[in-house]
DNA sequence: AGCACA
């Protein structure tokens, strides 16, 4: 009878360090040429479908630019996140995704745990090799109230109406019925795409370039439709190595 | 390359 390791660790050997899983996933390699609000934004769009996000972190500074903290409201989620979109061509460039080495603020605060920073800043130490187990993590803290409803007065992020696509801001198409897809891979046939897109309303056409390999059009009645066609399809597998990019077309 | 909490 084989026993199935309950939510431990997954059999992925990681080639660096490896971080334990974590709600937050940690992703580097964005493209730094990108407004902060719209790179937020778009991350956002292509990651609420594997579960809801609480926030989504992204700096400026040079120490990390490039780089984002995206808060799952649960580890599975994020776990999903990190295995289906790792590599995945955002901004022309390809995410690489890891846990978050620590657990974000939010989620410190929804459970308890959030110790303000300037406390834990001083609390750099150096040249202890000894290892002590001193964690008492289940030490019941006794000070902080937790709050019924972290959560609850959060904004609902995953609701926020997808705001223009994951595209280069220098080509900027605005929504409209036609959708541009992308990263397709060698052997797709206009009738697999078919298949994929005429499941939602609006449904007219598709059309494949054959000077162009890897790109097809795909056009619904109106762009409310080819808007909700986008998001249920942003980022979906025809094989397992490519994600298909979904983005309006340029008229 | 780079792990924070605007």
């Amino acid at each position: 009878m084989a026993e199935n390791n309950s939510g431990g660790g997954d059999g992925g050997v990681g080639g660096g360090g490896e971080v334990s899983a974590n709600q937050t996933i940690y992703i580097n390699n964005l493209s730094e040429k990108i407004k902060l609000d719209e790179l937020k934004k778009s991350l956002l769009a292509v990651f609420s479908q594997f579960g809801k996000i609480v926030e989504v972190l992204a700096f400026k500074t040079l120490k990390h630019k490039g780089q984002a903290w995206l808060v799952f409201e649960d580890v599975s989620s994020a776990t999903k996140a990190l295995h289906q979109m790792q590599g995945f061509p955002f901004y022309d460039k390809p995410m690489r995704i890891q846990y978050a080495k620590t657990k974000s603020d939010v989620i410190a605060k929804a459970d308890g745990t959030f110790v303000p920073r300037e406390r834990r800043k001083r609390h750099e130490e150096k040249g202890k090799k000894r290892k002590e187990q001193l964690d008492a993590s289940q030490a019941g803290m006794g000070g902080v109230p937790a709050y019924a409803g972290p959560y609850g007065s959060a904004p609902p992020l995953s609701q926020i109406p997808y705001p223009g696509g994951v595209k280069l801001p220098e080509a900027p198409a605005p929504p409209n019925n036609i959708l541009f897809v992308q990263n397709l891979p060698q052997e797709t046939t206009p009738m697999m795409l078919q298949m994929l897109f005429c499941q939602y309303a609006g449904f007219k056409e598709v059309r494949m370039v054959e000077a162009k390999p890897g790109i097809a059009f795909v056009e619904y009645g109106d762009e409310m439709q080819s808007t909700v066609a986008m998001q249920e399809l942003q980022a979906f597998k025809l094989t397992p190595q490519s994600s298909m990019l979904i983005t309006y077309a340029k008229k």
